[in-house]
DNA sequence: CTGAAAGCGCTAACAA
DNA sequence: TTGTTAGCGCTTTCAG
């Protein structure tokens, strides 16, 4: 591997001049940049980026933390996180937290050390751990959930009225008895409980403390929240999730269960995914823009590298009611 | 943040102390690195770990670049990889080729540039190039997919055997007329044909051209092939697909033909996903052994940073055939 | 056992 | 416009 001065010694010019040319510095004569640029591609020179860091103090590196790699959330939100970066000549390192307080911090710590320009977080667990961290020299974008009175730049969904819309869709289709999974420890989960409980009480219903369960946003925990559900003495006759884990959790109580869906329990969930309207029928939900997500939280951190003092924002993005088979009309028997 | 000189200077000692207490040197004398480690503590010092990579002209980061992240095998495998890199000290980079062989080598040369220990690498396109771009400074494991002839450490699936035992399967539970929807361009896609074929003819059947289609590994493309197939004068009994995205392409072209699994047409494919157990009838599937896959490809990339003569190996590990509902035993008419 | 000093590859004052 | 030089933070000879 040529190394700078290798390159500036085959041009007869200085390293100086060579970094002016790689940094498309104006004032070089165009002959002697000739020259460099010649003995650049002769030797197939690369500039150390390393090197380059360490001189900068910083990298062209972003990490991404999220808390579940097997959410397809947010697979989806990496690799539009990883297109936009790629674009701008940053690189991505991922970190899968796994909902665990404690690897979140530890990779808070990876990411200073390894002076990442910024960092895109879907924070787990509480607050003031993240917080501190963040003070800690580099730029942050919070995504998915928010970090109460935090002034981070963040990324969200309108968790509580699409939570609204979600559940006013039941209700209008005629289902009152409504359960509600939400993903515990997050303000995520608690928003769209409470769009769930103002639909409720705008259609004048009162929220059961008993149809309203905090589980980790998982599969198993899904599975035996539904489970409990639906073994109520009197079961409800929907479900709404707030994660496609937790649906594909339910689904599975469901289907042990044997009930049928929509006739004797309706589904309905956040996020889209392939299954969803693979299983029969297919199942109705908000679809969050996961591309858009990932996009802007990395167009946010980018700009905030650029700029580090500017008044941080926070972008709300709009679900989408995707109405499919799951939440049918309903049938009154009896 | 603090610097070694800094930590020298509390500790009344030379950077080189301090660099040796923190190598965990035996030639300092204990009050020294009692000294020592205390102003360590004291002024919250951290390596910094693009100095050390500046000086070791290595890193501790290992890329991952795969070939499809919204493949849930390769989500699966970026965990375990992730999990065991972090464990050895040692952080990820992810990167996502979408079987663009053009991406793939600017992200080899991304590698290069970020100094990675070494790389895990499931091949997309032509051989060459990765071959070519090997040679340049890293350790390389490939997974998923062979490059034949490379001496290069694999880890593997035993492809052609998971498949014969799928189509054999099938073949016992009465189905005879099974197309199979391949991944084209991989190795992995033929592998898996071979295997098809040789159950075939084991059975006395002969492959038919018609029935075989190499397409990408993708869902738009299973759904495309398997509708084709469906809509053949005579068509087959049983779709066999090669990974879990044409396996939803596929089934996705079913529903819209309205057929029924199995009585109309089976359907079996590889890699275990959250929903193959959540359609009705489940599907029947090889199961990759994921987490090891992963695993077993970050310790041989470790221990070749380590010792980078060392011979290379080839791991192959074995698929499990998880029966379902999708391939029940096939019911005679006519 | 410990310290001084060189140097990894690069960039940015500062001089010329 | 160009070159000289210092130094980013660390490790590792080489002396002592």
């Amino acid at each position: 591997m040529a190394s700078i001065k290798e390159v500036a010694r085959a041009a007869g010019v200085s390293t100086a001049t060579v970094s002016r040319v790689l940094a498309n510095s104006p004032h070089v004569r165009p002959a002697l940049r000739e020259r460099v640029l010649k003995a650049i591609k002769e030797l197939e020179y690369r500039p150390n980026l390393i090197a380059r860091s360490l001189r900068a103090q910083q990298t062209t590196t972003i990490g991404l933390i999220v808390s579940d790699i097997r959410n397809p959330f947010f697979t989806a939100i990496s690799r539009a996180v990883e297109d936009t970066a790629y674009e701008e000549g940053y690189s991505l390192i991922l970190c899968n937290t796994d909902e665990d307080p404690k690897k979140e911090s530890i990779y808070l710590n990876v990411m200073r050390d390894a002076n990442v320009a910024g960092v895109i977080l879907s924070p787990t667990g509480p607050t003031a751990a993240g917080l501190r961290e963040l003070e800690a020299g580099f730029a942050v974008v919070v995504i998915d959930r928010s970090i109460p009175d935090a002034d981070v730049d963040m990324v969200l969904l309108d968790n509580v009225d699409s939570a609204y819309r979600l559940t006013r869709h039941l209700l209008e289709n005629g289902y009152q008895r409504i359960a509600a999974i939400c993903g515990e420890r997050s303000t995520t989960g608690r928003e769209r409980c409470a769009g769930y409980e103002q639909a409720l009480r705008a259609y004048g219903l009162l929220p059961t403390a008993e149809l309203v369960r905090f589980v980790p946003p998982q599969i198993e925990a899904g599975y035996a929240a539904a489970l409990r559900l639906l073994d109520l003495p009197e079961p409800p006759e929907a479900l709404l999730t707030t994660n496609s884990l937790l649906a594909a959790g339910a689904l599975e109580a469901i289907r042990e269960r044997g009930l049928r869906i929509p006739d004797e329990v309706a589904l309905v969930t956040f996020d889209e995914t392939t299954w969803a309207s693979l299983v029969q029928p297919p199942i109705t939900l908000i679809e969050q823009p996961t591309y858009e997500i990932g996009k802007t939280a990395t167009e946010l951190l980018l700009q905030r590298v650029a700029e580090p003092e500017r008044p941080t924002r926070r972008v709300i993005l709009k679900g989408r009611l995707l109405v499919r088979g799951s939440s049918a009309p309903r049938v009154r028997c009896g």
